[in-house]
DNA sequence: ATGAAAGCGCTAACAC
DNA sequence: GTGTTAGCGCTTTCAT
């Protein structure tokens, strides 16, 4: 327990009787070593508990087979998910990750995080902040500041950069024209925070399907909410007295939902009678809430495979100098029907 | 865009005029560097856009500032809080962290992750996968087979081995204790798998609480769910059929409880006049729910940040060769009373 | 099939 | 206050 310094590979070749390079040879399976010489250090890595030392080899290869993770909000159900996407198909791919958590949702604070990375010379970057506000500015500006192949997660499609994202707008729409086809005269909306990329989208897609019913969208059918359970409360607060006609709503995010269904609750609205609900986001939870709720399911751990796997290309093809064409991926979604919105049954 | 190579110290020493040894006290902040020379490196670092080698730097120093985190389902919310508080804390004091995930909750999959851990040098380890069956069997024997040190999370006291977590048993006992104080007489108890030292923990605290009270404990009396909502529908209704005199339940994690709550609705089972409910965890949901749950709030955020502090101080010891005491810490957790289990007020 | 030498980018130890 | 030398643990190139 306290033989401190970690066995070399001089030491293991000293024990053997061989050359390092021999050593070497073994560990990275190369086939010029003969049978027996093989057999031979291997039994004597196994007695020593010899491991190699990744930090020596990244110095002399110039590449380390680690790939940094930028990310915000990991208390927050979707970015753990995506994460875990993330270290499940690095670790697939041979890749270890190196994690980094920004304070918010990265104003002001992206330099430090990307000198880290820099500095412990990952061969990519996955940054999986959402574009909020203008935190991706700086990658807008100063793309290849930095040389490093880096893939954005949950942005809009900006020039020279790959992004991987789910299908916001056309969720919102499908999910929305779901309301109204079940018969909602008046679909309102509950927002996230506005300066969301994502939230944007959405509201679009709410906009767009209640503009190809031939609805008008006026200011008071929609409210602003911080993604909580809380600020959904106080969003339909505010709906239920400046829009009291609505008997549908599309809310940005489930837990949000969740506010609006005890609201609803409390006030006596009887869902889905009195009012459609819809979610977004699909938390294995919403299928347990009174009564069950309508969601669009994203795959968020899916986002994570895929930006890794489209990462570690563009991380080879920058090795053999080949040009690579910026990328642009969309994943798509699904709606999970449920009871907070069959108006139509209960008719 | 295409220069490659990064920079190294060499060329920021010739495009200065100075031997790289300069730059290198310019680096670490030696005061003996004149101050025009200072400031003529710290120019031609800015303007070559010169970051150091931490891989280099961690050959040389025989030590990564880094520090390994091993975590299993990340998809759930407790262990992301944790990785939130661990991140947050390792920033803070200056260490990277290396992010590995265990694909299950570390049957068999044990050796690999710590492999890659000991091949990159990682000057500590954090092990936040929680006690289960016999996953922690292998360094209950081989402690001392890597060393590194190391920290556990959420394991039983061991020998040699330093751990953190919540009082699981005494929470437990509280929140019985406290359906009982609301006049229930037949407290029921959901366990999470009943392979978690947590698990045992808390249903340990439910006996022991009933015990108190002069109740006796029998097998009708608790059913095995396995976190999710959906289990926690399925034991309930078991219990509703093989223990129908129950008037308070105690459920093991605030998700299985909305299952609960569920089934509840659909049976018109009154929560809480017929039934009072208690959860385990404290997700900000459960203020949310119908009615509003009452639970025990674990700060799994803190969890992540006092193991981090602990592991920094066992590093810093071991490099000094100190001998340092293993270490039990226990957080306490807080209990939350809600709708759902004040039969009290309802008569 | 194996070994010797060089060097990745940096810092520690010692000159001057 | 600054430069020189050596070396961290490994792989690559070139001999043998």
């Amino acid at each position: 327990m306290n033989n401190k310094k970690s066995v070399t590979i001089v030491q293991v070749a000293e024990e053997a009787g061989v050359s390092k390079q021999t050593v070497s040879r073994v560990l990275n399976d190369r086939p010029d070593v003969a049978p027996e010489t093989r057999r031979h250090i291997e039994e004597v890595i196994e007695r020593l508990g010899y491991r190699p030392s990744a930090v020596a080899r990244s110095l002399i290869q110039q590449r380390s087979s680690t790939i940094g993770v930028v990310t915000a909000g990991l208390n927050f159900v979707g970015p753990s998910r995506t994460l875990n996407g993330i270290t499940n198909k690095a670790e697939e791919m041979g890749y270890s990750v190196l994690l980094i958590e920004l304070p918010d949702f990265g104003f002001g604070d992206i330099r430090p995080a990307l000198d880290t990375l820099i500095t412990h010379r990952v061969d990519g970057i996955i940054w999986a902040v959402p574009e909020v506000g203008e935190n991706h500015a700086f990658f807008q500006e100063e793309h290849g500041s930095h040389n490093i192949p880096t893939i954005f997660l949950t942005m809009g499609d900006t020039p020279h950069l790959s992004t991987v994202k789910i299908n916001n707008y056309h969720s919102a729409k499908e999910v929305t024209g779901h309301l109204i086809d079940q018969g909602c005269l008046h679909v309102a909306h509950i927002t996230g925070p506005l300066d969301w990329w994502e939230v944007q989208e959405r509201k679009a897609g709410w906009e767009a399907a209640l503009s190809d019913a031939s609805r008008k969208v006026t200011e008071d059918m929609w409210s602003v909410g911080k993604w909580s359970s809380r600020s959904g409360e106080t969003a339909f607060r505010e709906l239920v007295s400046k829009y009291p006609q609505m008997d549908g709503i599309f809310v940005g995010n489930d837990q949000m939902a969740l506010g609006v269904l005890q609201v609803a609750h409390q006030s006596g609205i009887c869902i889905p009678k009195d009012l459609a609900v819809a979610g977004f986001d699909g938390i294995p939870e919403s299928g347990y809430y009174w009564p069950p709720l309508t969601t669009v399911i994203q795959d968020q751990h899916e986002l994570g495979c895929v930006s890794v796997q489209e990462l570690v290309g563009m991380i080879n093809d920058y090795r053999e100098e080949k040009f690579r064409e910026p990328n642009s991926i969309i994943l798509d979604t699904r709606i999970i029907v449920r009871e907070s919105s069959l108006k139509s049954t209960n008719h």
